[in-house]
DNA sequence: CCTACCGATCGGTAGG
DNA sequence: CCTACCGATCGGTAGG
C-alpha cells in the first residue's frame, strides 16, 4: 500500500490486500476464506500465493500500516506548540477522518487484530497501548492546565476512540448526514464533552 | 439463563451458554471451536448436543437475551415522566452496568451478532435499529426542550452506544479506577458533551 | 496463474 | 455422556 506508483495502476498485490480488508470487514476475518478473496480478485485461490506469503500476512500488513499512520500523527501533533485540546481535536479529527476515508482498514485493525499471531501480535498489542497512553498524557496535561474538566484520563481516551469507531455505523448506514457534518457533531459532542465549558 | 432456579446450581445448560459467552468473546464466534467450548465445560465435544442445537443456536440466545434486557429498559424509561436529560442518563447508566456485570453476554451480542444467520440476523438488525431510534428520538425531545445542545440526534446515539462499548478495555486492563469512578466519569463526559451548560 | 491435491480441523450425527 | 466417525471446508503446497 506504501509503494510508490508510476501510474493510477494498482499492483496487483495491492488489489489483493484491498480486497481482503473489505472482506475481513464485512465477514470477520475468520470467516473470510481464501476462496472468497481469490473469487474476490478474480484469480483461483492457489494464485494468491505468488503475491503474498499468508492469509495472516495480509492481516498484519493491514493492522500496522493503519497504526504506523496513527503513531505518525500523534508524533507531528506532540511537537506542536498548541494547546492540550486543540491536539485533542487534531487527533480527533484525524482519526475521524481516517474512519471515513480508510474505513475498511481502520475498522479491521480496529476489530481483527485479535487473530494476529505472535511476535506481531504482542507488537500490535504494545503499540497501541502506547499510543492511547501518550494520548493520555496530553489530556492530562489539559485538565492540569484548567482546559479540561477533571476526569480520569485514561477513560476519557477510551471514550473518544471507541465512540469514533462508530462512525462505521454511519458509514453503512443510508448517510442521512454529510462527512463533514458527522465530523462536526462528534467534535462538538467529545470536545463539548471534555472542556469546562 | 431465564430460566428459575431453585437453588444456586447452574443447570448444564447454564454452564455451556456461559462458557460460550467467554469463548466466543476471548477467540470471537467463528474461531472459537465446540472442541475448544466441550474442553471448558469438561465433557467431548459430541455430548454438548444433548443439552443445545448448533453452535449458531448459542449465539442466538446470547443476543437476543441481552437485546430483550435493553428494549425492556427502554419501554421503562420511555414511559417515565421525566426530562429527556435524565431519560438519557439512565439509559446511559443502565448500558454502563450491563457492561460492567455480564461483559462477555454484552460484548458478544455487540460484536459478533453478524455471525447470526437469517431469520436471526435481521431479526436482530431490525431490533437494533428500533432501539437506536427511541434513543434518537429522547435526544430529539431534549433538543427541542432547550436541554441538549442542537447536534444530528442519530450520531449521538452512536457516539454514546459505542462510547459504551470501549468498558471492554477498561474490564481487561489492570482496573486503576473503581466501577462506579468509571461510571461517574463516562456520564460527565457523555452527559456533558450532550448538553448546553 | 492453473490443476490437482494435502493434512488438519470444523460442526455435527449414529449408536449405544 | 462417550466412542467412533461423517462430509465439508479450510490454508497452503507441488509441479508445471
Amino acid at each position: 500500500m506504501a509503494r510508490i506508483k508510476t501510474d493510477n495502476h494498482l499492483s496487483r498485490k495491492d488489489v489483493i490486500v484491498t480486497k481482503a480488508a473489505a472482506l475481513f470487514r464485512e465477514k470477520g476475518f475468520k470467516a473470510a476464506s481464501m476462496r472468497d478473496l481469490a473469487e474476490a480478485v478474480g484469480v483461483e485461490a492457489a494464485s494468491l500465493y505468488n503475491h503474498i506469503k499468508s492469509k495472516t500476512e495480509l492481516l498484519h500488513e493491514l493492522c500496522f500500516s493503519v497504526a504506523n499512520r496513527f503513531l505518525h500523527k500523534m508524533d507531528e501533533v506532540e511537537s506542536q506548540n498548541t494547546k492540550a485540546i486543540d491536539k485533542i481535536e487534531k487527533l480527533l479529527r484525524f482519526h475521524i477522518n481516517e474512519m471515513i476515508q480508510h474505513y475498511e482498514e481502520v475498522y479491521v485493525s480496529d476489530r481483527e487484530w485479535k487473530h494476529l499471531s505472535d511476535p506481531y501480535l504482542s507488537n500490535f498489542q504494545n503499540q497501541r497501548r502506547i499510543y492511547r497512553k501518550r494520548f493520555a498524557a496530553i489530556i492530562e496535561q489539559g485538565i492540569r492546565n484548567n482546559e479540561i474538566k477533571k476526569i480520569d484520563a485514561a477513560t476519557a481516551v477510551l471514550i473518544i476512540l471507541h465512540a469514533i469507531s462508530g462512525i462505521e455505523s454511519w458509514h453503512r448506514s443510508v448517510q442521512k448526514i454529510s462527512a463533514s457534518e458527522l465530523e462536526e457533531n462528534m467534535v462538538t459532542i467529545l470536545v463539548g464533552g471534555l472542556t469546562n465549558q
